[in-house]
DNA sequence: TTGTACGCGTTATCAG
DNA sequence: CTGATAACGCGTACAA
């Protein structure tokens, strides 16, 4: 398959390593090297590396004219690097691997946030592995996960489940790679979401509104609790401070808490808040699944949002745009949270300092 | 390098080298190689190797206990094989690339599906890279994707909007890479949930609930529309039939269909569907959204749900279980998308016959 | 069973 | 600016 010639030096040319180019091109799955372009061009691998890394500076016109075929016949054969290769002889893999540790289905983490861990990585060439490991499997000596049964990435961007954190911190750290963590508060080597913050400007905007009876609605916690619950329950409390107005609206937030019959669904505990403050204006809820329940609970007894009833959530997106539900919403910063958390892991890796100090990711705005 | 005695062999021990290895270890930057463990356990690389994979029988003692020791002193420093080499000895990454095509937060996927091929990977010793190219930039020649730029994986699993589909597939196809697609709907090379199947599970449902009005509620598609938004009003459609029931009770899918006055948000389109026609027992939803929407709509002019208005929708995973919202979901089949999806593309690579069949994968259940 | 030697594709070095 | 050569880490023929 395929021998004519794409194009021949101009000068003096020897058919033997056309041949071979023949030969090597009848099974098509291997990709072209260096070495075909080279054989093609009729000069060393060497030359055609350099030429495509643009370590020459192509003074004199013959030399330009050279390095200009030398480019075309690379794009006709399809030439790409080899990462492996130039990995071995880097000695690092320019490679970062993000991990999940939920357990079946539940797992959380939206994709956007992926894609900006990847666009910040994709900027400086670097690639992204993702990477499983079932909290479940975590422990056990003989079932070693993949990642780290060979030696793949040179750093670890890790989300966990709360309810995991405590006890996989200390496999994630033990093991030879820099680690970075989302969606976990510590001093070091953190970036998070600055969910009190994040409440505060749900609330600000409530208050702004004309609101001063407002309520807090989440969902009922077990332990350990996520940061956020706390956060953006406190970030709540001190914007409403902040503006002199009570913050008793609200039930409590953790299950190990207040009297035993308290509604354990999000439904029933929206029904509750409503029942229990009925003179409540507005609400701030902790995520777009609250807002949602509080949205069906408030209709039901005859409450309209917005009108006699405002809903401000918390959510990754958007909510309104296309439904046309009346729900503002303070976005998480993902993309933000993607960038910082590049940016410390490739500090750690460069630096080989891990003891890099955390990042709380402010809430830019909350969308109409 | 390296000698300071973990281990030394019962025999003759050399303190020199001891300097060494500890200078070794104080860089903690570079990981253990299997030189460093042949070194360390005074036998050569090509044995450690052998023990290390297993390709030595070890019937005698001595040299099971000699193995044994080999293996312990590979822990001990923490070998672990460089991925890298693997690659370049074996001609092949063994890995996957996951590409999605969404602009800036345009884009969809769920994590549990990236778990799902993540971990059919897994199983056998295959990696996972995730890679987002927005669409805006793809044709650009200039601007090419770091995926395409280096040789990296054997293969691609490709998610697009369908707004993209027409003008990528060309593009990703072209490429020296097998395809698999999801989220598209062709003869090869594809693998996508069956939705009229969903519907159909869906709306069987609630016919064996007893109810003969049922209606179907989707948000307004743009053109070019994705293939579920025919299959699943296919699927209301089919079952409604076969029950011999009417399938007027829903409003025109098609943005360019119908009337110019037709409301283009869901929540709009939820009230309609109610006013227009009143008699509606039960609806079957395109996803969450619309699920949520009707949902709110029927409270707002007096209809309870699930007791005078029962919702069926269609989403990625179960709603109801801890807000208490009554909506029963038909689960789209990630998993055994991603389970086929992997399948595919290995089959492909193996083979090297990128013309596969596709695989429509059924829905399994209605959760409550 | 062991050690030796080679090659995978690429880049850096060094002499021409 | 070029070509030859070495090196990255690993696995595997080959000879011992």
């Amino acid at each position: 398959v395929s021998n004519e010639s794409l194009e021949m030096p101009t000068g003096s040319q020897d058919p033997t390593p056309v041949l071979s180019y023949v030969s090597k091109s009848m099974n098509r799955s291997q990709p072209t090297t260096l070495e075909d372009v080279a054989t093609r061009a009729g000069v060393s691998p060497g030359t055609v590396s350099r030429v495509l890394n643009g370590k020459n500076k192509e003074n004199r016109p013959a030399i330009a004219k050279r390095s200009e075929r030398i480019r075309r016949i690379a794009m006709q054969l399809g030439y790409r690097p080899n990462v492996a290769a130039r990995s071995m002889l880097r000695g690092a893999f320019r490679a970062v691997a993000f991990v999940t540790c939920g357990d079946l289905g539940n797992d959380w983490y939206p994709i956007s946030a992926l894609n900006s861990i990847h666009s910040k990585l994709e900027a400086s060439q670097w690639r992204l592995m993702f990477n499983e490991l079932p909290a479940s499997k975590i422990g056990d000596a003989k079932l070693v996960p993949n990642l780290f049964r060979e030696t793949s990435v040179d750093g670890l961007i890790i989300n966990l489940l709360p309810v995991f954190s405590e006890d996989l911190v200390e496999y994630f750290e033990s093991q030879p790679l820099p680690c970075v963590w989302l969606n976990l508060k510590r001093s070091f080597g953190s970036v998070y979401p600055d969910d009190a913050n994040g409440a505060e400007l749900g609330v600000n905007y409530l208050i702004k509104r004309g609101h001063k009876r407002i309520g807090y609605l989440s969902r009922l916690f077990a332990s350990p609790t996520h940061f956020s619950a706390l956060d953006r329950f406190a970030g709540y409390s001190s914007a409403m401070a902040a503006a002199n107005l009570p913050t008793h609206r609200h039930l409590p937030l953790l299950s190990n808490r207040g009297d035993a019959l308290q509604p354990t669904l999000t439904m029933d505990r929206a029904r509750e808040l409503l029942l229990r403050f009925p003179d409540t204006e507005a609400v701030f809820c902790y995520e777009y699944e609250e807002a949602v329940c509080l949205m069906v609970a408030a209709e039901r007894i005859g409450r309209r949002v917005p009108d006699t009833l405002e809903i401000v959530g918390v959510h990754e997106r958007e909510i309104r745009a296309s439904s046309g539900l009346s729900i503002p919403t303070a976005i998480i910063p993902f993309y933000d949270l993607g960038s910082h958390a590049v940016e410390m892991v490739r500090q750690m890796i460069d630096s080989g300092n891990r003891n890099i100090p955390s990042v709380a990711v402010p809430y830019k705005s909350v969308l109409i």
